[in-house]
DNA sequence: CGGCATCCGGGAAGATACTG
DNA sequence: CAGTATCTTCCCGGATGCCG
């Protein structure tokens, strides 16, 4: 009776040596991808993953946060002084876990049943652009732009062919553009026009449009499935 | 009261428009990435599949799959008369996961926890063998492998610096390998010596000795994060 | 025997409240 | 702000039983 309790294996795990079956015990509960995710463009605090995952709950966070330091794929760190505030980052190996999300996104943004209108994040938006971006179709593109969302400034830019996408606003920027991740989604692969978005208030552009445009042109909406 | 019950939603989603968190809506429940591996290879029928995945109960697998053929990932099929039993496979948009577990297995085989000398199904080496082959090591390559596990073949074919990988004896081998999958996988990433593991009666070769060193040779042990 | 449906116990997730 | 404590709900895993 006692024994039983003792060989219990601690947290129920697959048992299996198959890779993808031990990143499944790793990274398999519930929301630990999701908090990969918003991680995947730098450092974050613990209230703002929370608000940038909807509905997860705190103590939650905390175990998944526990969880993926302990593995090895978080780690903790404090960020320089004055501003000594704790934060929480991927080590080397749990930033290259990012294919896995990007073929994760690319596969299910083609369920018949996937809704593009619900909420979504900054991270996902600058995940999604480097999982679909398609070099040779940039490869007369130069363009940078700087993403505004509720006061958070991102990086975008083409060159070369090469995409960069990054937290912070580039060094120069041929158009800044406001509004939420979602709309620009809207405008990148639902091309809905920009001036509708516009007259709907719910995207603001300064700066080159025809860069904007440029830009836009470079994405499209993968085919659904079935 | 009443109302309350109705309008909660079916089975926790994440809300999320990002296509991973929707993929994991999908797909983020316990076992279902690895009854889709174990649905790779071919279809397969209800008891295969329990006896592949040790540890998963029966009405786990029924509720998986149920999930999984709502979600347009798995469908039912009959095999042809007479042999008219009931199986399951993945549709075309189901097969087009694969890249989700190869990038997993991949990233979860270099971790410091993983250990594999656990269980390993055939359908778990042969994905490990696809994720890891890399043409340029096997432009001169030219190797047909016949390998049995327990009584079922599978085909490990390179030429031309293509791989292929099925379920199936193939039409004409260079060597026929039988043994359990762990123990191909001491072969061909572990590198124990062929000599050792036949002296261990673990592993048994017929044929050309000589094909199976050149295809081992094409593969390789990633190294330990962290 | 294959493919489920049902019941039960334990544990993880979710919601809310609370604390340093 | 960064969690902890508590309570409830739901899912997972195991056992049993039904039925073609």
């Amino acid at each position: 009776m006692e024994l039983e309790k003792i060989t219990k294996k601690a947290s129920r795990s697959y048992d299996d040596a198959c890779g993808a079956a031990h990143a499944l015990d790793l990274i398999g509960e519930r929301w630990a991808l999701l908090v990969m995710r918003e991680l995947m463009l730098g450092p974050r605090r613990f209230s703002d993953l929370r608000a940038q995952l909807p509905g997860i709950s705190a103590n939650v966070l905390t175990q998944r946060l526990e969880g993926l330091e302990a593995a090895g794929i978080v780690r903790r760190a404090r960020l320089a002084p004055p501003a000594s505030v704790q934060v929480y980052e991927l080590t080397e190996w749990g930033l290259e876990a990012e294919p896995i999300l990007l073929h994760m996104g690319m596969w299910g943004a083609r369920s018949p049943q996937h809704d593009p209108t619900l909420y979504f994040s900054p991270a996902s938006l600058m995940l999604s652009l480097r999982a679909k971006f398609e070099p040779a179709r940039a490869a007369t593109t130069d363009v940078s732009l700087e993403m505004r969302f509720g006061g958070e400034s991102y990086t975008a830019a083409v060159q070369a062919g090469r995409l960069t996408t990054a937290r912070g606003a580039p060094a120069r920027a041929d158009a800044v553009v406001s509004g939420q991740p979602v709309t620009l989604i809207e405008l990148f692969y639902v091309k809905t026009p920009l001036e509708v978005l516009e007259g709907q208030g719910r995207l603001a552009v300064e700066g080159d449009r025809g860069a904007l445009l440029r830009f836009a042109d470079l994405w499209e909406m993968p085919p659904k499935a079935g």
